[in-house]
Order: C-alpha cells, then sequence, then structure tokens
DNA sequence: GTCTATATCAAGATAGAC
DNA sequence: GTCTATCTTGATATAGAC
C-alpha cells in the first residue's frame, strides 16, 4: 500500500524533486528552473527526472497545485480574524504574494492548463475572494484584479524609488469598502458557491 | 541633416526595422521576436542588424517608446469626451491593451529599464491616470493597479469561458467613482503634476 | 551595410546500457 | 532508477571579408 505521497516513511522521491524544484523556483526564479539544475540539486542526472516526470511541465503542474492550495488556505486564515474582512484579505494577499513572488508568477502570471489540475484546486483558492463579496462574482473579480494588478506592479518595480505601495493597497481597499452591497451579505456562504471562481 | 528618423523622404533604416519587430511582435508574440526572424522580416540576415542596433534590448526598448507613447495618447483622449472620466479612462485602457496584448506586456509586465528610456515617456504615458483622480497619487496607483490586473487576467484567460469581463469592470469603475473625492477635483491639472508618475 | 562562418551557450528530451 | 551519450533546436552575438 504505497500510494505516492500518501504513507508515512519519509517523502517519495517526487515530493523531493517537486521540493527541489521549489527551492530553485522560489530563490533563483522560474528561468532558473531546468531540468540539468534540478538534477544537480537532487544529486542525480537530468535524463533521471524523466522516469518519476513525464516531461517539465508536470514538475511546474505541481508546484502550481501547491501553490494555489497554500495561496488559499491563507487567505481564507485571514477572514477568520476580527477586523475588516476585505482589508484582511488584502493584507495577506499581499504578504503572501511578496514572500513567494516566482511562486505567485508561476500561478497566475500566465494562462492556468486547467486540465492538468484538480478540479477543485482554482475554486478553493479562490473562495475567499468569493466570500469577501458575498458571492458578487462581479465585485468578486475586480477585486482579485485590483489585488492582482497591485502585487504585479510592485513585483516589477514599477512604483518609483520610495512609492508609498501601502498607501495604494489602503486606496483601494478603500474604494471596495465604501461600495459594498449590504454588511449582512458578507459572510453569507450560499450552496451555490461550491465550484465558483471568480 | 539627416538626423535619424525626423526628416522627410522615406523611413531610416532603424525604423524599418522597429516597424517589422512590431510587426512580429505583435503578431506572434515577444518569444517569436529573434534577431534571425527579424531579420528574415526585412530580407537581410541577422549579423546586420547589430550596424544598427546594438543589441537586442535596443529594439525592444525602441517598441517599448513608442507602445507607451501610443498608449499615453490613447487614454488622453479617452478623457477629453463627454460622460464619466473614470468610466471612460477605464474602456479606453482594456481596449487599448487588448488590441495590443503582446505590446502591453512588453511595457507593463516586468520591469522597466527606466535608464533606458527618454525620461519624459513614462510620467506622459501615466498622466491620464494622475488627472481622473486628481493628482491623488495613492488612487491613481490604485486604479493603475485594478486596470493593469484585470486586463493581465482577462489577456492570460484566467476567468471561465463566458465570464462577463464587462461586469467586473464596472464592478471595479463604480467603487472607485463612488470614493471619489471631490467631483471639482477630476479636471484639476496642478503644476505640481508635471514629471509625477503613479 | 551586408554577407558567411562561427563562437558560445543552453534548453528539453530520448536511447539504451547497467 | 540511474547512468552516459546524444539528438534537436535555438538563442545572442562577434570576426572579418566584401
Amino acid at each position: 500500500m504505497t500510494v505516492a505521497g500518501t504513507i508515512a516513511g519519509g517523502p517519495t522521491r517526487r515530493q523531493a524533486i517537486v521540493a527541489a524544484a521549489r527551492t530553485i523556483l522560489e530563490g533563483q526564479g522560474a528561468e532558473a528552473l531546468t531540468m540539468r539544475r534540478l538534477g544537480e540539486a537532487l544529486g542525480i542526472r537530468a535524463p533521471s527526472l524523466y522516469k518519476h516526470f513525464p516531461d517539465k511541465d508536470a514538475i511546474e503542474m505541481a508546484l502550481i497545485e501547491i501553490g494555489l492550495r497554500e495561496f488559499g488556505a491563507a487567505l481564507a486564515g485571514a477572514l477568520g480574524g476580527e477586523g475588516e474582512p476585505l482589508a484582511a484579505l488584502g493584507a495577506a494577499y499581499r504578504a503572501c504574494a511578496l514572500a513567494h513572488p516566482h511562486l505567485y508568477r508561476l500561478m497566475n502570471d500566465r494562462p492556468l492548463p486547467r486540465d492538468r489540475l484538480p478540479p477543485e484546486v482554482e475554486a478553493d483558492a479562490a473562495a475567499p475572494l468569493m466570500q469577501v463579496t458575498g458571492s458578487d462574482v462581479a465585485r468578486s473579480r475586480a477585486l482579485w484584479a485590483f489585488a492582482h494588478g497591485l502585487v504585479m506592479l510592485e513585483m516589477h518595480g514599477r512604483f518609483p524609488p520610495g512609492a508609498d505601495v501601502e498607501a495604494a493597497w489602503q486606496a483601494g481597499i478603500a474604494a471596495f469598502v465604501t461600495t459594498q452591497p449590504s454588511e449582512a451579505n458578507i459572510h453569507a456562504c450560499p450552496a451555490s458557491m461550491e465550484g465558483v471562481r471568480p
């Protein structure tokens, strides 16, 4: 009964490969994640990796899946505390993205190959964004766009040195808070939300 | 008196190269813009290009400069008409970006090498974003982030097929309109705005 | 200003032995 | 499951002749 990655007794070879891939990605960026370097980090040759993954994309997809799960969990956790939910969500989004910029870009700054991803992963990651708007899809998408755009601009250094990025976050969050449809909806979670993604 | 690109009598060789580079970029994407293909499009060999530009980056910078000028002009034009300025600006931003997605990404989805760009170009392109908020820098940055984020998500197909992206634009624009500091400021253009970029 | 020839480097992936 | 050897492809850029 050795289903890959599900039993105790040390990490699977696959898991070790994914862990090493993540270290390279987060430390040196997506361009540095090559099959040769990945093999080197594991003490094996690049061709050996193909005994565990069919191609490089499969390794990247494993990273994307992990990233989406962690990111979604962090956002969900931010909604658990007290304080303005929108502000808390925004702060968590920013902190999480900036803490893992290369992983964030791998997840969110390119087309998502949905057919190579377990079906619930994407919607689960997006659930907190739906929750905070009371499942107002258009507002969730607008909010996601704001957060994603600000994170990307900040990552790429598109604001002048010394710019008050925090003030920009507050200005945007304030805009979305002010137009909230109703307080009552904020924590509502209709059954129809399952499977919905922004 | 044949200053490059400033006199009548047909395009400079440099200009022809940039024009061909733009055609490739817009038609096939940034990855397709290689020195070999660019030479091929012009009927010459790749090494000959180095007689006109020091390296590939210089050609890309020329494209970025053109793109920023055109984009800024389009945004400024959108503010000239009647109707809600924020809505007009948003619509122009989206239309312009989606009409030239590869050029847009070259301009906005990566770090901007400011030292290889004439100093006024970036601020000029951003001026309409400053104008529409009455030079509220934080709000301008938040607005830019929203527009940039939504455009990027749409370009990458991050919304489900059939998603109402237009509704997301309206939801975001509505949020920013509602929190406008004051109607009077919208068309104000203080002298201190020159050189300011979001 | 264009050419040919070449340097340099690096990527993903496969074949087949062990 | 790992290895070596190799295929295939493609990139930027330079040297030097014409």
